[in-house]
DNA sequence: CATGAATGAGTCTTCATTCAT
DNA sequence: AATGAATGAAGACTCATTCAT
């Protein structure tokens, strides 16, 4: 009977442990965006997820806790989504690089709603190291393999002012700064228009590999 | 004059009120980028300020209003600063667009603690309008100038590819992206590597007017 | 008689329904006196027991019927003590006196388990009335034992100072009083120095019945 | 003006420190008294001082530290007491040991209400060390001197068999054990009736000394 | 019988704001 | 102008109790 086999996962008065979590992350994110930091409370959270007000300390030790794994979901999402796309790229240093970028601009990751949250955590990083701690450890790898794609991609255009180091960072800091004014300003900048802007930057960093676009 | 001389009585109490008003103003960027948003309370402001509890709430209007008012004060900062850095500059575009920037990299501006406020204040910009639309007050002359700047490198460079909008906006965000990462990453970044990095960029983007730093 | 060895279904069930409500009253009387009653929740108790979160109130009303049940438990634990050392005592009324003193310094008493659970009992009875009625309705007969006792031993003695209902209380006084010091200071004071302080006291009430011992 | 000198130390909005401690000390005993440890809230001590809900995280650090400062002032109060007492006494031993226990049986001491919030702390000090400490603090000297009583009235008596440790605390324990009996049994035993009790156990400790009373 | 997810009333604590002095 | 005591609303967290499974 594939009836008895189909589950309501998320529905009912006793759902799964992980869906109730997820769901009080997901709820966690919404409020975060809508209502920044200090405007959200356990209150908002819980009635953002249709859930009674005691149910956040029984799935987390504390409101903390439910910070932390929010924002570790975050991370994980978006390094699911690069990785992803850096093996389905093929060799070619250039698809890997595009490949990556590219990622940051989608709807999933380069969304109002997920940007408000990041630059909320970014707002507190410096008072709370733990924040930091958790997108260090996911973004360490990322910066790895921008250095190791900036570098193949120096040796093989034969641009010999390239700095690795130096311009992982530069694209790194664009990539950011575009999000915030992304995030600030979505009327006149889209998330299409910021893509093409930091493929821009590609284009003037690296000319033989990347092309200008308008 | 000797009558420029004589203070009016009015006039020694307005300076006091003056200076209570930045001593709190000047607690308060303390007291944020120690503690950040939810850390900072008037308390702690008060007690970094070395006054009494109540006097917030004599010399501003409410708590919104002290952050207002604070936040109101660094965009002034800042603009005073370029503005008076770009008339120095002279008649040459590409000094003109050097001391703009250099601005951006100077201890006033870029510091660790002036980052945190101002991340701080971005992190919340999304929940409350009236931070942005103060920043936007003071940032629009900048983003003209920095598109005017440019248009007139462009013209000048025959960098027939160069959109003033686009490149402004690349600008801007490489500057947001590097202080983000000065602000998250002292050990790595220093403030002069970024300004180098930055500036590094310019070379990319105007390579006749600007020339790489190593 | 082959019927008897056959268990009738029901009585098994009563019997580990018996088995779990005294394994929740044990836990709770371990919960008790490691945490006394502030700290005690149903959390602590079934998590003691080793049993799931929402047992108690399958085998008791609620709360309080679980701490109803455990002082009674406690109650009748010390009563059937004291009434079966009372029956193998013999005849003589001061050997049935020693037989009765003698429980309320046993392990199985005079612990500090079960002492911390007597006294934060007492530190509620005022303002639970329940409590006291529990402890009263056991207690009275063993207060009217001693009062027999110390009538006979007088009367035997001939001390005609003795009044058997002033010094049956103080008898109980100085037990309860031995308690607490047992109780708050185990280092100093163990139950057999208690025991023969106790009885150094009844030495000193009945001299031809109870010599000191030293 | 003598009325310009007279201050209303308790009234109105702002009243001294110390005042507001010790009213909302006075309204912690009584709640304690009245609803046991347990029903004792920061509501219920508040509004029986007729305060604001959040006052008392204004004069004290938390609500422990508030029950900390309510067993300190019940302990001075009773230290104070009985070293007065014993000053006035004079020289004589017998006198004095009779004026430092009259002292707990007096009204301030013996009453309902502070009998019920001694117990209440009993029955939470093997949890809460630091009320066993506040109490140990000050009754070791009561502890001592009643030792160097007993000495000097075994000495002086000739009672060879008593051994001033053993002897003390035979007193401590009769005195907490007639406490304890106050405590619950108001009806059947008054506190006059509970100062006769013990001194009669005096009277048989050291009957050259003391008499019975009737 | 038993489990453990879910609820919601209640508690401690924080803190912006008010106000007597 | 300034102080700091006082207020009360709001938030995080606890926990007895209920109930679907």
């Amino acid at each position: 009977m594939t009836q008895a086999t189909a589950k309501k996962p998320t529905k009912g008065r006793t759902a799964t442990r992980e869906a109730r979590r997820q769901q009080l992350i997901n709820a966690t994110i919404d409020s975060i965006s809508k209502r920044g930091f200090s405007g959200t409370t356990l209150a908002t959270v819980t009635k953002g997820a249709k859930l009674s007000h005691g149910i956040v300390n029984f799935h987390f030790d504390s409101k903390e806790s439910l910070y932390v794994e929010t924002l570790g979901f975050l991370a994980q999402e978006h390094y699911d989504l690069w990785t992803a796309a850096l093996e389905k790229a093929g060799p070619n240093p250039a698809d890997q690089m595009a490949a990556m970028l590219n990622v940051d601009f989608e709807q999933t990751v380069c969304s109002a709603k997920k940007l408000a949250v990041w630059f909320a955590f970014w707002g507190q990083a410096k008072q709370r190291p733990t924040y930091l701690n958790i997108h260090n450890s996911f973004d360490e790898h990322r910066t790895s393999e921008l250095k190791r794609l900036c570098s193949e991609l120096a040796k093989d255009g034969g641009y010999d002012h390239i700095t690795p180091i130096e311009t992982t960072r530069s694209i790194e800091s664009i990539i950011d700064g575009l999000w915030l004014q992304v995030l600030l300003y979505p009327q006149s900048l889209s998330r299409t228009e910021a893509r093409k802007n930091c493929f821009n930057y590609l284009a003037c960093l690296f000319p033989k590999h990347f092309s200008r676009c308008t």
